[in-house]
DNA sequence: CTACCGGTGTGGTCGGACCACAGGGTAGGG
DNA sequence: CCCTACCCTGTGGTCCGACCACACCGGTAG
């Protein structure tokens, strides 16, 4: 049993009974390391585990916002994990974008057959709003259009699915952009993708689940046929 | 920029590069230090990320299998971020079921729409044989069974959500164990999970897609329902 | 009453030291 | 000549003590 475990097992025990919350504080370094026995490198160590998990949030000084917070902050590890594993090449990137095909698809049609609050479909309204600036770079459209589909997703009300699904859209982020040049006419395209965003809020609101998330799936598919990306076998969504 | 960010930037790249591949090896603790002109504890803080993020194994001595070998490990980082997360409280278990439900369902539609290999099924099916012991405890039977589920979203052929499903079943484990005693006849229960196996690997082996994945979705919810345990009211599946 | 300014506690970083461990080269015995 | 036992070397694992930068907070001077 390595030392710095011994902190994070504490941590994990003080989370599940209750001990700590959200917005409260581990000891500090000096202390939990006198507490367990051990030197304030291990308990460094473990801290740092502990930020990378989005647990924590280290900050100096003093004050109710230093010292170590807890947080609830699982999209960067999840991101940062995936950043990663696609960095050694042992995660197909055709993998990652049928995984956010099945996600986004069930979210769209889960979604759909939810009773939503007027303000939830403003966020996501206001992104395609701002989408129509025809003066938009490519890379700003596309973070615009990451930011809808993850709204979306955020509207079938599952938090972790959501979670997911922002961390995939960050880690295809690069993907997309780098294939823009395939795309014979950037603004011609961009037309079309404004058009289907606005079908598919247009079903989700109207709680027209199959056809939302065939919209979705469709939309997807799309792009990336057009991009020339990623050829991916797999359904994603309902056929 | 903290410093050991310099030693997960440095390492990410050389990923990226080609520099570092799997079964890799990171150089020694004390020359990253002094490569990136930085202290040896700010490296091992960086060393120990990674290791929880699954990109690097550690170990002492000396020969090939000594140091930070580089290897592609996304399981066990998944698996405590949602560990962890779990026990906030700010993640519902409702949403990791519902998110299994999703992802076991569409592995066992893909699964049966492919070639599959006759060895590929076989593992499946050993589990199959050993879970009719009628001599297992209430545990032994559920890690096979999860040992089973996860093969069966491995036969799909998505390293990423056969990862998360991994991930999945180990926070679920202990939920579900907890719930046994909620159960009238267990024996009865298990001798109709048995059979649930057998007719889901049926269906994927003849290659029905739909019966696959609805089989899956009933086989879990009607246990779910059994025990008394998580009312999700998301699909899932397809209907 | 206000503005300044040090005290105090936080994480961030560093250098050095020692330990346990495992492999490989070497010196010894057969 | 071969085999065995030993020691050397390099690895991560741990610890100590120190200093820095930072931010709040309270006392103090105006």
């Amino acid at each position: 049993m390595k030392n710095y475990e011994l902190v994070l097992h504490r941590v994990e025990a003080d989370l599940a009974a209750g001990r700590l919350r959200i917005g409260g504080r581990l000891p500090g370094e000096r202390t939990l390391a006198e507490q367990l026995g051990i030197s304030r490198p291990s308990v460094r160590e473990a801290v740092r585990v502990l930020e990378a998990m989005g647990v924590v949030r280290t900050a100096t000084g003093s004050g109710p916002e230093a010292g170590a917070v807890i947080v609830a902050e699982p999209v960067s590890p999840l991101t940062a994990v995936l950043r990663l594993h696609l960095a050694t090449n042992h995660l197909p990137m055709g993998d990652v974008v049928q995984t956010r095909l099945l996600l986004e698809s069930w979210s769209a049609r889960e979604a759909a057959g939810r009773e939503l609050e007027a303000d939830e479909l403003k966020a996501a309204e206001g992104l395609l709003d701002r989408m129509d600036d025809t003066g938009l770079s490519p890379e700003e459209f596309h973070l615009l259009d990451a930011e809808f589909h993850v709204a979306l997703s955020g509207l079938a009300g599952n938090v972790l699915i959501a979670a997911v699904m922002t961390s995939l859209r960050s880690a295809i982020h690069g993907y997309v952009l780098a294939a823009v040049p395939n795309l014979p006419d950037w603004e011609a395209v961009a037309v079309g993708l404004r058009a289907e965003h606005r079908e598919i809020l247009a079903a989700v609101r109207g709680g027209e689940p199959e056809r939302a998330a065939s919209l979705v799936t469709a939309h997807i598919r799309g792009f990336y046929q057009a991009a020339q990306l990623a050829p991916f076998g797999g359904e994603g969504g309902t056929a």
